[in-house]
DNA sequence: GTGTAATGCTATTGG
DNA sequence: AGCATTACAC
């Protein structure tokens, strides 16, 4: 193969792309513009460092999303193949910090299969905490002290650093919440004793390492050779810092950014990393990516104006080539199901004059709360559609549950997960004893497990009825903590949810949502089986670390299952054998990175988008501008902006008025278009006179499509009711079905009685399932 | 200790 | 409106 055949890919790349991609060596700072093809940049300039004889083992990846690092790794297999890029890694920062933290725990005190507490665990944690120390939960939010303790973590503050700093301390009295410090104190404490780090921890404590020993930092020096880091205008100082340890030796280190997208300033993300690294790196190359290829000039332009309102930023003209396109749509309406209905239809329209797929189109939104008015309209249309983020599969209650009792065998020592599972199912075990233990677990600096374990040695005042009881369970748990390294993940969850009570306690509620939990109670399982069966990832690390893997090997265990679920969010997998041709909703925020020929930018109110939270301060303002921005620049060919007059929120009407930011985008991009009936001329910049006229009849409200009871269809979980499976009494050995996840298979036998009876189907690809047709997502097609 | 009825609070954004 | 916590009866 000639030279010319060998980098063939760099003729597909603008000449500043092509410049960025071959600048492998030193320090290097991309400014992306929106759509100016950063991916492509950042795929190519991985392969291109593969394809100049660099090992894919010395190259580390840090993306902003699981699926951003999934995808990314796909395209760049298929330019040098899977060989070459094996050993490369490539994830969040949560998630390849989390796996080196496992080889390393020991080393800063930690067990090696410490827990990850998710949000919802350090909140109730912190929520504990509270009230063993007589704090006011109303003076002391708890999400407000967890965002505290959260922001001292991303800025590298310990407790100790943190009673030592007077501004810190002074904010805190001045709030009026002087013990802050000492909760972040025993926080801390706890989460150490329950062998559990949060999300911050998890960079935290791969500062600690790398800090405090310089061993492992020389050794991870050495293997991360070239570094690259996406989103780069979204990494707070702790990610800072740590991928400028990581890059001291060699200093090949690359970022790729866009400050005008930097929207995560809320969570400590700091746009002075982006400063900070034209000082760290003084022969620092910068390229500018200016073209934009996603959108057209309309767009591009609308977009420029919007941003240019804001007083912080680094200049950068973004252009383009692409045809002008259509206006800007500016959809009013009266209230926000009628709002729905509007962008639904406009949906059903352009889908029919265009030929558009549904997958073509996104809504997208400022707040998750605002979906339901969208998901109403689209079922009233029969548009299939599909909302990211909200409330996630890990999160629900009946899968944390199950996961608690998992978590308890693998870590003992979890305390959230402890307080969580040894009274659920029932078994006898109160608050009141529940408070003596974790009495006696502070009083004794040790962990609640350890109380549990040797009950006699703590004189707590539990009766022995309770203690017999207390006994049983920790027997129980046990027993589950031995058959870890010996059972495959599969049966020891189907093992726990049999033995802990917790299925036959679901199985027994028969109402409609007690059914849905019974079934994603399966669903969990099924995806567990698929990972055993798919067996355990091989994992390269340096040297000496990969030996004392090989043992395991032979059987996936379920904790290698239970490593990385904290991290998972909606967004990342679970999307496989679903039907993708779906209309997407989503949060603003989880459409970074994301690209759609339609987008629908909805709820373009006061207070709303901005958000009222934001308007006290500029540099707030700014950021929810540069939300926008995002959202603008998602869209490919058309937008659609819509507000409405009327809104429910709490339950209650509230009248709203339209957003600042559309009188930013210049009134010559911008087409009104009015109901025929309300043919009222629009005055964009004050628009007040249609909302001073109040809505003489009620907004026709959408009725409700499905009984209040009927679970509604929202992410990656479904809830069939058993009735609605009424067609599937008639199935027979040999019929031909198709499943929502598992794609179409032949049945190859029917067993018992319907509704309970169970049918056995080989899925092509999936191999044999068996499915209860009562819940089963069957459609009998031949 | 357990289960249900009444109350009260919430909804930025998210790994 | 919906959910979580609390109050109260068993």
């Amino acid at each position: 193969m000639n030279e010319e055949e060998h980098f063939a890919y760099l003729t597909e790349l603008n000449e500043v792309q092509q410049q960025a991609v071959k600048a492998t060596d030193g320090a290097v700072m991309i400014v992306a513009g929106a759509g100016s093809g950063k991916t492509r940049v950042l795929t190519y300039r991985i392969a291109h460092l593969l394809n100049v004889g660099i090992d894919s083992f010395n190259i580390l990846a840090l993306t902003f999303t699981n699926k951003a690092a999934r995808e990314m790794k796909e395209r760049i297999n298929k330019i040098v193949g899977d060989k070459e890029s094996r050993n490369l890694w490539m994830g969040t920062f949560h998630s390849v910090f989390a796996r080196i933290l496992r080889y390393e725990a020991e080393k800063i005190g930690y067990p090696t299969n410490f827990t990850i507490y998710d949000t919802d665990d350090a909140k109730s944690l912190i929520k504990s905490i509270l009230k063993e120390q007589g704090l006011d939960e109303k003076v002391y939010k708890p999400n407000l002290v967890y965002s505290r303790i959260s922001a001292a973590k991303n800025n590298l503050i310990a407790p100790a650093a943190y009673f030592q700093n007077a501004q810190i301390m002074d904010d805190d009295r001045m709030s009026g919440k002087p013990k802050l410090a000492d909760v972040y104190r025993i926080y801390q404490n706890r989460l150490f004793k329950s062998g559990a780090m949060d999300f911050d921890d998890l960079l935290f404590n791969t500062n600690v390492l790398l800090r405090d020993h310089t061993d492992v930092l020389y050794k991870y020096q050495n293997k991360f050779r070239y570094i690259l880091v996406d989103e780069y205008q979204d990494t707070n100082f702790s990610q800072y810092v740590i991928v400028k340890q990581l890059a001291a030796r060699f200093q090949n280190i690359c970022v790729v950014g866009d400050d005008a997208q930097s929207i995560y300033a809320f969570r400590g993300a700091n746009i002075q990393n982006i400063l900070n690294f034209e000082k760290d790196y003084p022969d620092l190359k910068t390229f500018k990516l200016e073209q934009n290829y996603r959108s057209t000039q309309t767009i591009v332009e609308a977009a420029n104006a919007v941003i240019a309102n804001n007083r912080e930023q680094i200049k950068k003209q973004v252009w383009t080539d692409n045809a002008l396109g259509d206006k800007i749509k500016l959809l009013q309406t009266l209230s926000d199901n009628e709002e729905g209905m509007q962008v639904a239809h406009s949906i059903f329209e352009t889908s029919m004059q265009h030929q558009a797929k549904h997958e073509q189109f996104a809504i997208l939104y400022r707040t998750n709360a605002q979906s339901r008015s969208m998901e109403e309209a689209l079922r009233k249309l029969n548009i299939p559609y599909r909302i990211y983020g909200g409330v996630s599969f890990y999160q629900r209650k009946e899968i944390k549950d199950v996961l608690a009792y998992f978590r308890l065998a693998i870590n003992n020592h979890d305390e959230e997960s402890l307080k969580r599972v040894i009274n659920y199912p029932a078994r006898g075990i109160g608050d009141t004893s529940i408070s003596k233990i974790l009495l006696a677990a502070n009083d004794n600096d040790t962990s609640t497990w350890n109380v549990l374990d040797n009950m006699h040695l703590f004189n707590i005042g539990i009766n022995s009825g309770t203690a017999q009881k207390i006994y049983d369970f920790v027997t129980l748990i046990k027993s589950f903590s031995a058959m870890l390294g010996s059972t495959n993940a599969f049966d020891l969850a189907e093992h726990i949810t049999q033995h802990s009570g917790v299925l036959k306690d679901l199985y027994n509620d028969k109402t409609p949502e007690g059914v849905s939990r019974y079934e994603n109670i399966q669903e969990l399982l099924n995806g567990i089986r698929e990972f055993s069966e798919k067996g355990n990832e091989a994992i390269d690390l340096p040297e000496e670390e990969n030996e004392n893997l090989g043992e395991q090997q032979s059987i996936t265990t379920l904790d290698a299952f239970m490593k990385d679920v904290a991290l998972l969010t909606d967004a990342d997998g679970k999307t496989d054998n679903q039907n993708r041709n779906v209309v997407s909703l989503m949060t603003v925020h989880a459409a970074k990175g994301l690209e759609f020929p339609y987008v629908y930018i909805v709820g373009m109110e006061e207070n709303l988008f901005p958000s009222q939270l934001s308007l006290t301060s500029r540099t707030d303002l700014e950021e929810e501008r540069r939300l926008f921005y995002v959202a603008l620049t998602r869209a490919e060919k058309r937008i659609h902006i819509s507000y409405a007059a009327t809104r429910y929120r709490w339950g209650n009407l509230i009248h709203c008025e339209p957003s600042r930011f559309i009188e930013e985008i210049n009134s010559n991009y911008i087409e009104t278009t009015a109901k025929p009936e309300q043919k009222r001329q629009i005055n964009i910049s004050g628009t007040k006179n249609i909302f001073e006229k109040r809505v003489s009849k009620p907004a026709e409200q959408a009725k409700p499509l499905v009984k209040k009871n009927l679970v509604h269809v929202r992410n990656a979980v479904t809830t069939v009711n058993p009735a609605d499976n009424a067609h599937l009494k008639d199935l027979q050995k040999g019929m031909q079905v198709e499943h929502e996840r598992f794609g179409s298979g032949r049945v190859v036998a029917v067993e018992g009685e319907y509704p309970n009876s169970k049918a056995t189907v080989e899925f092509d690809g999936h191999g044999q399932k068996q499915l209860l047709l009562k819940f089963a997502k069957l459609k009998i097609t031949g």
